[in-house]
DNA sequence: TTATATGCAAACCCTTTGCAATTCC
DNA sequence: GGAATTGCAAAGGGTTTGCATATAA
């Protein structure tokens, strides 16, 4: 939380190139991500009213899915609340969430890889590990259960 | 989908060594969840009203969560919608999700295996491979992309 | 100049909750 | 009889949409 990642400098550019216009507004956003590290769309509205008043919750909306049509951000659906948004050039990593305490912790993607390699060779389908996280019981909350 | 699953024999066992009740309306959902074999809450109340009117959606939740206490029946995450809704005892199954074509394809947990023992034995994390879908891109939709 | 982007408010989907009436045990 | 369960309707979170206004190019 609260890890703040730099964006990217060609970001005009990739917005530029595909007729899109560059607003206050895009700028803004794309930087509350950035300084977020991970974040709600309700957050990251929240971190940019801090700097201009009155943009609104549909604008961030709007702006997170375009970032993420030209990859400039991501998101992930960690469980029942909001998905949290992060930079797409941003360190990737696979959230582990807990269903007994609700903690997320983190893990390198590579753990996955045997899985990823026999879902392409099997299925021809192509992973995107970090989209969703990965549910199960976290250390202390298993050894909580006294088994 | 529509793939029918008996429901096991010894639910009303279970519901009533906790001290739980049993009521016309916990049978029905049950039931559904089985004759449906995967189900949003919207489609299990709908098949619910077919036997009984009057099966407010609000008791439907409140059976499923009841239900998945009681391990009879389990939830996955597809992605932006509604979860959907299977017996526990049915045949466990990893979904794939497509980013594009929006399509889910089902498969063996085994090919997880490597991951849920890597995950557990350098986190001590237990996974569970079924809550959450698997994201990426399927073979149709790749091929579509030209290469 | 004018198509694109924004703000606002209302609508939307999915889910939960308070409470009075009902029902299982 | 009494606690557990239900139905209803209202509220709640999160997200999307229609439309008039503003603005980047």
């Amino acid at each position: 939380m609260g890890r703040s990642a730099e964006v990217g400098t060609d970001w005009q550019g990739r917005l530029r190139s595909r007729g899109y216009r560059l607003t206050p507004q895009r700028q803004l956003v794309l930087e509350a991500v950035g300084a977020l590290g991970h974040g709600t769309p309700e957050e990251i509205a929240s971190a940019v009213q801090e700097r201009s008043a009155a943009v609104s919750v549909s604008t961030v909306y709007r702006t997170l899915e375009l970032l993420e049509q030209i990859e400039l951000v991501r998101h992930t659906h960690l469980g029942h609340g909001a998905p949290t948004w992060s930079l797409a050039d941003d360190h990737e990593h696979v959230h582990l969430k807990c269903r007994d305490c609700g903690g997320v912790e983190e893990v390198d993607p590579a753990v996955f890889a045997p899985t990823v390699r026999a879902l392409q060779e099997a299925r021809g389908f192509t992973v995107d590990v970090g989209h969703f996280a990965v549910f199960g019981r976290c250390r202390e909350c298993t050894a909580a259960l006294g088994g």
